[in-house]
DNA sequence: AGCACGATCTGA
DNA sequence: CAGATCGTGCTA
């Protein structure tokens, strides 16, 4: 088991977007293991992109994002829900990538538990995933690095042909040039399917 | 001190 | 497609 390291998260945003794709993340919550392979992510990419927090400045809500690669950026929206980034680049660059879903492996029950419903999709959506892996703004600025609490594991890549890009989600206010980039990636569904059957992954 | 607005989700 | 719901950041 390979923990992502720093220098992994201190790189181009957009790169290491595409790469945490088919990685695991980690959570220990309570003495249990909650655990799924990322499977969406958007990049964020700070001071010149309208659809980026640091966009007007640095504040004291996404400070982190101007701190050292590898932390996570946990932040509160829409009055009810917990959006979690993993800050990019070196410090005072103020980049992150947004984790928007992902493949659950363990913990599943606690998941469904957690959220308090059953028999759905669990991971579809930045504030479900958040839910499922019992993520809230006391995780802001947790260091990601140190295998506690939070981390992500390397397991393997995915394949740059199974591999989609679109404009991201929800950032209708935004410039139309970074409204229409492709900054959001994601797992092709056939790969996903292929990754739960050949489930070298699923070790329980 | 007041106000407008979200990197969303749900259910009608 | 509206409603829930509240911290944040801007204006005064």
């Amino acid at each position: 088991m390979k923990i992502l390291k720093r220098n992994f998260f201190e790189r181009d945003t957009l790169l290491v977007a595409r790469e945490l794709l088919g990685n695991k993340l980690v959570r220990r919550y309570k003495g249990r293991r909650i655990s799924g392979i990322v499977i969406e992510t958007e990049a964020y990419l700070g001071t010149d992109d309208s659809a980026s927090h640091p966009f007007k400045g640095k504040t004291r809500r996404n400070q982190v994002m101007f701190g050292p690669a590898g932390i996570a950026y946990v932040y509160f929206v829409y009055g009810m829900h917990y959006l979690f980034n993993v800050v990019t680049e070196e410090t005072n660059n103020p980049c992150a990538v947004l984790l928007r879903a992902v493949m659950p492996l363990q913990g599943q029950h606690h998941m469904e538990r957690l959220r308090g419903k059953r028999g759905k999709e669990l991971t579809n959506g930045p504030a479900k995933l958040c839910q499922a892996m019992a993520i809230d703004v006391s995780l802001n600025g947790w260091d990601l690095t140190r295998g506690e609490k939070l981390w992500f594991e390397n397991v393997k890549t995915v394949p740059e042909n199974f591999i989609c890009t679109g404009p991201r989600i929800g950032i209708d206010y935004a410039a139309k040039k970074d409204r229409e980039a492709h900054r959001r990636f994601w797992v092709q569904k056939e790969f996903i399917a292929h990754m739960r059957e050949d489930s070298p992954y699923e070790i329980y």
